[in-house]
DNA sequence: CTATTTATGTACCTTACGGTATAGTACAGA
DNA sequence: TCTGTACTATACCGTAAGGTACATAAATAG
């Protein structure tokens, strides 16, 4: 992605960019979200950013390009904060890190919730586009390994019964994580999704406390 | 929705209509369902249902109101599926009814999966559109209220832990539920949603049989 | 200073979009 | 048979879509 400028990190050529990539993204990102991927068009995107429509293109190729960076964007910055919470020491305080930081991106700045960017503007166009479909394929299964690793820690640490399983713990959080994304794109009010939390946390303790 | 024709059964008075309206929004829910209702053009529905679209906008209005109707289709099937599938007296044979039915529909004919008409479709809209968000909302809700009805039978019944929590198991079910939805239009393979699903039941019988 | 390179801003192209005007057609009732 | 009514078919409208040509501006390399 980034040019191999190894050694010399002298300015490059042309006339320089007026604006930072990063931020760009992140307008991109925002827009896409409300609107979904079909929904959104080129001039809102070049609303949002202000930026003229040449200088994404410029920047980013076309717009399902623009789209999948965006995309990448989201789903690094889901990795990171998970990663964050997932290197608490305690079990249940990850998870409750965890699902607060969910509940706090799906619920958005406005009154309409947005849920989970991956989970509403790519899956529309999972079904026909296979790269989108298999950037969701590896977010998910990064998350599933990402969840097992955690809660095989928790069995190193002791924290949790030996006969766990990794993989059914992780499969209650995961799938109540993508539920909550949908209610609160749904509408629901954000003590409904905390409550859905909380409820996949009890049951996680409860088949983690007691032997199967 | 159907006019007031109480006693009369005589014809409607002008021309009559060449084609069935459930047939209609059985195609038009198809392509919105691969397409997502942005990615889905009048002009492709009219290709889909072979009518021209003077004739779609006289019989459903608009866009929108075509989409509706085609979601209402798709729910009112759903909830008719599953009350079929909580009818079974034994509450396993239910939830596997129930999931062996869902795989099925979000698996789609094509090669790619195409997942829960609803989560894929409306979900995308229900961010910007109250009236989408407020069907999505209602029929999560009925989901919720279905399953609880079916624990609390099976409780009635015997079949499960009188101490059992109906809304704790609802929730794993209904969890996997959209879970499975999404791994269906990523690209999953069948074997693996029905592998999630054998999993959440095999907790729901873990989580029914001890006592709480 | 000049040439080259890259980004910006305006204006525009082609196509496809949601939606409709209009003329013709098939039925019921009188 | 005539009339009113509701549907069909063709052709079209205005607009918005994704994307780009082109002239200009700002930087580096020589």
């Amino acid at each position: 992605m980034v040019q191999k400028n190894s050694s010399s990190p002298s300015a490059p050529r042309g006339r320089p960019r007026s604006f930072d990539t990063d931020e760009v993204l992140d307008r991109v990102r925002d827009t896409f979200w409300r609107y979904g991927y079909a929904g959104t068009s080129m001039d809102q995107l070049s609303a949002a950013t202000g930026l003229h429509k040449p200088s994404l293109y410029g920047a980013f190729g076309d717009k399902k390009k623009l789209y999948l960076a965006a995309l990448d964007n989201y789903l690094a910055d889901v990795r990171a904060e998970f990663a964050e919470a997932f290197a608490i020491p305690d079990l249940f305080e990850s998870l409750e890190a965890m699902t607060e930081w969910s509940i706090d991106k799906f619920m958005g700045k406005d009154e309409l919730g947005t849920g989970c960017f991956m989970m509403h503007t790519a899956m529309p166009e999972a079904s026909e586009d296979p790269d989108i479909s298999r950037a969701v394929r590896e977010s998910m299964d990064s998350l599933d390994r990402a969840l097992v690793r955690r809660f095989e820690k928790a069995i190193e640490a002791g924290q949790v019964s030996a006969e766990a399983d990794p993989h059914a713990l992780a499969m209650v959080m995961v799938a109540n994580h993508y539920e909550i994304s949908g209610r609160a794109r749904a509408g629901y009010a954000r003590a409904e999704l905390r409550a859905l939390a909380d409820r996949a946390i009890k049951l996680v303790k409860a088949m983690a406390g007691a032997p199967a």
